[in-house]
DNA sequence: TAATATCCTTGATATAAGTCAAAGTATCAA
DNA sequence: TTGATACTTTGACTTATATCAAGGATATTA
């Protein structure tokens, strides 16, 4: 493990885009990268091991950390890769206040920001809202997920398509709206696949119920939209 | 809204079976126990109104809460319903320091435990565990939310079932698993239904990957249960 | 022990949605 | 313009899984 030296504003910019930190004022997030550092691994590198005292935790700048335990049996087992940046690693132990319950390993040379856990304590002693955010963070994502959740096990492809049109809507504020992406890539948003999207749309355009040109869709018939998102058949 | 009187400890039953509470100490409960009150509200009351400062939350005991917001349009529009017990209601916003973005109201008469901000914030500056474990516990949801999604959108039944067989005997330590739940109850937190589930376990039992005795699940073939868990077809 | 309510299994059937294949339509670079 | 590339649509086919229905097994209560 190599330390890097960087400048303070560029920690900042690393942990103002960690999901956890999201919309933490400028204060706390200077506050927290006064106390951290930049640390860099190589390939094969443990971040830190099974079972050793939580001391401190990561947000991934760059790379990929592959989080796995030994089972009981002995045999390695992967339980989650973190390949995305702005990740936290680690955090759950440090909060906790135990011991980590997996191993982080390096996959390649990863870079990360590293607060240690003590420096952290102390600072957000003296910040509190930077918890208090941290917390409205979490709850805030934790509800989508179960909405995420809940629409992915429970309804249907239009009913999904229907609801995500809805929203778009209620976005823009206006009846005719345009998609941001590509129909593969919302498709596979949705949880299915560019065909099946385009059957939907096909249907729901049957039905009177929007109109599609490209990527813009007008929404002729909100009353049956709505039933649509709500589970009723098309 | 009627305020209720309770034992401490009445409260601090409901507080631990609170997910974002999940895990605090004793001590912490008490404390918060201490400054919370309970309230009754009837059909059709509002917990709190739209863009109302956030004064405070509520954990909900008993009772069906619909959450609904008024669109750019004026129609209302219903974002969530709680309907479980233990939920945590209108904490974003406070923990957030702002205003309440949607509605609360009472369907059915409802009973809550209401923390007021002020003291929860002084309660929590003076048991920081509290902040922290909150973070920890939400930390710790979400990336199990995070796993359920991938698996509900990209794997099969037989997958899943598998992956949820593998953690229990990571867990146990054993290759001798006991559901901790009805076989109706496991399916549907696996996204299916108690048929697909039955006839999952017996297509594996066939294949001489697992033996089932009612709910005790014997795993005979670690790798091919890997396998299956995997996405291989059985 | 019987009575009763849950829970579980199994089969037959229906269907939503994925896969494969192929053709149509934009989009962009040279 | 002409390719070349990526995106979209459509059709035929397959399959996993839900639904419906009914009988069997377990647990719970009287």
């Amino acid at each position: 493990m190599k330390k890097i030296s960087t400048t303070l504003s560029l920690r900042m910019g690393v942990i103002r885009i960690s999901p956890i930190f999201a919309g933490l004022a400028e204060s706390g997030l200077r506050a927290l990268a006064e106390v951290s550092s930049v640390r860099e691994y190589a390939d094969g590198e443990y971040l830190f091991q099974q079972d050793e005292p939580a001391a401190g935790f990561h947000i991934i700048e760059t790379g990929i950390v592959n989080i796995h335990r030994f089972g009981p049996d002995g045999r390695q087992q992967i339980l989650h890769v973190f390949d995305g940046s702005g990740e936290p690693c680690g955090e759950v132990a440090v909060f906790e206040g135990g011991t980590y319950p997996a191993a982080a390993v390096s996959s390649g040379v990863t870079r990360t920001i590293y607060l240690p856990r003590d420096s952290f304590l102390q600072v957000s002693r003296k910040n509190p809202e930077i918890l208090l955010k941290m917390i409205a963070t979490l709850s805030k994502r934790l509800r989508r997920f179960v909405g995420l959740i809940d629409d992915l096990s429970l309804k249907d492809v239009s009913a999904r398509v229907a609801k995500h049109l809805q929203e778009l809507a209620l976005k823009s504020g206006s009846s005719v709206v345009e998609l941001e992406t590509t129909k593969t890539v919302l498709a596979s948003r949705l949880g299915t696949i560019a065909e099946t999207l385009s059957r939907t749309l096909r249907k729901m355009q049957g039905r009177k119920i929007i109109a599609v040109s490209g990527r813009q869709i007008t929404i002729l018939d909100e009353d049956a939209l709505m039933d649509v998102a709500e589970g009723m058949k098309i």
